[in-house]
RNA sequence: GGCCCGUUCGUCUAUCGGUUAGGACCUCAGGUUUUCAUCCUGGAAAGAGGGGUUCGAUUCCCCUACGGGCUACCA
């Protein structure tokens, strides 16, 4: 019998969640909930230095935005908790104390300055400095000092940290769920700090304490970690605990370009890289967001989802459940994904066309009453915004686009599109929009079949083509050569209104 | 520089040694729509290079190149 799947997501509350972040989170929920487990959120808030104060809020409305709740987190079923790193603080020395008691960790009183000495000295003669085996005797710390030296500078209140003994002379041989047995060598690794200066843990123990803590069974996240991977398994062993199974995710490129996907790029190639708009308080920057801009959640997550993973079926739309369905670690890619905004937006434009007409209108009505003022729903009805909405769904791909497509649904162009107007109206059309408003008048029955019955026998009997009418008749009613069929915008509009601007183009452009 | 990971159309990807290398985004052409868009049909478009292993390599191995990540008292 196997243990329950606990995995988590393990954020740092340093600013907006990037979309790379999202994605973790989502592969980390749908591993999850494939698998009958929990999906936990813990806030690795260990560097005071860049906290920020709304990130978490950010985090947890980012992730109830894409529907991917937390089963346990702050404030959420704390069977583990705290949640917050910051919170357990007090836990994390005793483990430290364990290492260094058992001789897998020192005490460590070199300053930062003379460190950074020893890196440019180094780095002069052209090779890196490595703080481990081959160096470690030589240095300010609890192996070259005698233990009542120690004692004394810890007394005395010396800085100190603690560093992890990493073992020599060893060849670790890893499983990756995504990418299968990775070696490394033990020497080549630095003796990284588990224990900063100022009382806290680096990410590497407290990862390693809460992971174990928490009962975690899986951590899978991005490739940025695989190197410490090593010194994970190692700390696992150091501790003598059994540790968990590992799956690094590639990463998200840019789209243009080299390197990680970034905030800049963004702002450069103009599409979000965050999932809800935010502001950063100190610097009053605003970025925009996939919410803000107008996706639907589901969208976002479909993209994503596809995004360095794949059913291995030609399909291509998910909803959550069927992606919990079919999710599989084994089939996430090992190499990066360049960002591809456009196929977003098809995303968008699918999930737009699954929706209904009603839901679609709910949805535009806060934009109508931005353009139209409040009191447009007393000459408009939702039943006729839904009606304006199934002419020209087809051709959105957000609900902010509606405004764009119909606009003249709801209300008279006041003046037409130059080139077009030079297309359309040409000598003679206006004498011909005069007799189409005759025609118009005449029709009782005011469908959009009828219209068309009537206007096309009109047409037929003048022995014209259909364009010379058809073209300034658009022209009129909705101010450029676009639109759907004309007849029945028409009949949308009604009659009076037809024949208004109708008039109006005449007085216009005759 | 060192270490680790990767490499199929422009992009995201399928292929578990034998395929006309498939799909989607993008793009182009044609058709429908006497508008614009949608839609439909079709086209162009890929195994980084070099060595092996094998009857046969995109697929397995090695080298090179290129890409990415890490190399902080950041996560």
């Amino acid at each position: 019998m196997s243990k329950e799947v606990r995995v988590r997501f393990a954020p740092s509350p340093t600013g907006p969640l990037h979309i790379g972040g999202v994605r973790t989170a989502l592969f980390n929920y749908l591993f999850a909930k494939k698998n009958n487990g929990k999906f936990i959120l813990r806030i690795e808030d260990t560097d005071q230095k860049r906290y920020v104060a709304n990130a978490e809020k950010y985090i947890i409305d980012s992730l109830n935005w894409c529907n991917i709740p937390f089963d346990e987190g702050p404030n959420k079923n704390e069977k583990f908790g705290p949640y917050r790193q910051s919170e357990r603080k007090e836990i994390y020395k005793q483990y430290a104390d364990f290492l260094i008691e058992n001789d897998k960790a020192y005490y460590a009183f070199d300053t930062a300055e003379e460190l950074d000495a020893h890196r440019k000295d180094h780095e002069a003669k052209k090779k890196t400095f490595i703080y481990n085996w081959h160096n470690r005797e030589k240095l300010n710390n609890s192996l070259t000092l005698s233990p009542k030296e120690v004692t004394q500078k810890i007394q005395n209140g010396d800085k100190y940290v603690i560093r992890f003994k990493t073992p020599t002379n060893r060849v670790l041989e890893m499983e990756d769920i995504i990418r299968g047995n990775i070696k490394i060598d033990t020497n080549l690794l630095d003796d990284k700090i588990l224990f900063k200066s100022d009382g806290m843990p680096t990410y590497h123990l407290a990862n390693i304490v809460d992971d174990h803590l928490m009962e975690i069974s899986h951590v899978i996240r991005g490739e940025e970690w695989l190197p410490s991977m090593a010194l994970h398994v190692l700390l696992y062993e150091a501790f003598n605990w059994q540790a968990p199974k590992f799956a690094h995710l590639p990463l998200i490129l840019k789209p243009v370009g080299k390197g990680k996907l970034s905030k800049r790029d963004g702002d450069k190639l103009g599409f979000p890289v965050f999932p809800l708009a935010y502001k950063n308080e100190k610097t009053g920057e605003i970025s925009r967001g996939y919410r803000e801009d107008g996706y639907f959640p589901e969208a976002v997550v479909n993209m994503l989802a596809l995004l360095g993973w794949n059913p291995g079926t030609e399909q291509e739309l998910f909803s959550l459940n069927e992606l919990i369905k079919v999710f599989d670690l084994k089939r996430v890619s090992k190499s990066g994904a360049k960002f591809n905004p456009e196929k977003t937006k098809w995303f968008n434009q699918q999930y737009l066309q699954k929706k209904s007409n009603s839901e679609l209108t709910e949805l535009f009505l806060p934009i109508l009453k931005e353009k139209l003022g409040d009191d447009f729903l007393k000459n408009n009805d939702k039943k006729y915004i839904e009606n304006v909405i199934s002419l020209i769904k087809e051709r959105a791909v957000f609900v902010k686009d509606f405004w764009d497509l119909g606009a003249y649904f709801f209300k008279a162009p006041t003046e037409f599109d130059p080139k077009s107007s030079k297309k359309a109206w040409k000598e003679g059309t206006t004498e011909l929009m005069q007799e189409l408003i005759n025609v118009i008048e005449k029709i009782d029955d005011f469908s959009s079949e009828n219209i068309e019955k009537h206007v096309k026998e009109w047409i037929t009997s003048k022995e014209i083509g259909f364009g010379k009418v058809m073209q300034p008749f658009r022209l009129a009613l909705v101010g450029a050569m676009k639109g759907p069929h004309l007849f029945d915008i028409a009949k949308m509009i009604g009659k009076e209104e037809t024949i208004k601007r109708l008039n109006f183009a005449i007085e216009k452009l005759g």
